[in-house]
DNA sequence: GTAGTAAATGAGAATGACTATCATTATATT
DNA sequence: AATATAATGATAGTCATTCTCATTTACTAC
């Protein structure tokens, strides 16, 4: 995975949150730069128990929403269906999950354009064959990481 | 997807709990049922409101857990995190879900042989590629289906 | 079949993630 | 600097889910 310096993120989502008309305020800074941090899928709980210990949870949960409505997060859901947030595909690049089901480490993969093609091409076609029209795809590989195995 | 008759659903179901030391009771039996009928991934309340009105939260979750921890049931999540269950893979066949974005119906769909194969290889690579040992994989298709699109 | 034992059930309380409300504060524009 | 509008923080509320415990049901041994 590509990783997009913080320089450029945050001005890319200060354009971004300026044509939607939202402010990038201090706090979605310190935001942007402890998820940017982070380095994968994260939860509000997570979050603030480690990098914005002292932002209050409906602060957090408010800046999570709104950056989610504009589309600079996306959200997901972990093995305990805990919702947990990572920038956007136009900001970090298209990519799929590596996800440890001992430790619930998620790890962000890029399949290369041989694998990534062929993984939508079988959508695309699985979607026609029963009537949806694809809009997407989302492959977890499921499996051990180096230290649970 | 192959639909397996109740009869021998509730045969195997039946053998599996024995060999675990779990009763097979009219509730659980009931709720086998249920969930054959559903012919798809239900949540708890889902279920509770539609099909098992007079069986209580409470009882439910329970079964829900139970039949979860034996292997019966696999459990996934919703687009809002919401706990979705479905009848496992050793009885209901490998399969992947077809999303519809616009109202979260889900599909359950085979790939065919020659797609399944090519998933589980990439995810085999790309899992080896980053010290995992791959132990399964999921495909999402996303897309809009036919009333929504 | 009955008694004894272990598991299953049901009602309700408790937890935890998340959302809504609203008064206060910060930010941008003139 | 003055005004208007959006953002924040504290708090209370909601909803899915789990826990507890007393009661009931279902196997097992006799």
């Amino acid at each position: 995975m590509q990783t997009i310096p913080l320089t450029e993120l945050h001005a890319r989502v200060k354009n971004h949150l300026a044509d939607n008309g939202v402010r990038y305020t201090v706090g979605r800074q310190k935001f942007i730069a402890a998820l940017h941090a982070a380095g994968g899928p994260r939860s509000a709980t997570r979050l603030h128990t480690a990098e914005l210990g002292d932002v209050p949870l409906s602060s957090l949960y408010r800046t999570l929403a709104v950056l989610e409505e504009v589309g600079i997060l996306e959200r997901s859901h972990d093995g305990d269906g805990v919702a947990v947030f990572e920038l956007g595909e136009w900001l970090l690049g298209h990519h799929h999950h590596l996800i440890c089901t001992a430790c619930d480490l998620v790890f962000d993969i890029d399949l290369g354009e041989e694998f990534e093609d062929a993984v939508s091409d079988i959508s695309t076609k699985v979607a026609q064959d029963n009537g949806y029209t694809m809009t997407g795809h989302r492959l977890d590989v499921l499996g051990l990481c180096a230290d649970c195995a």
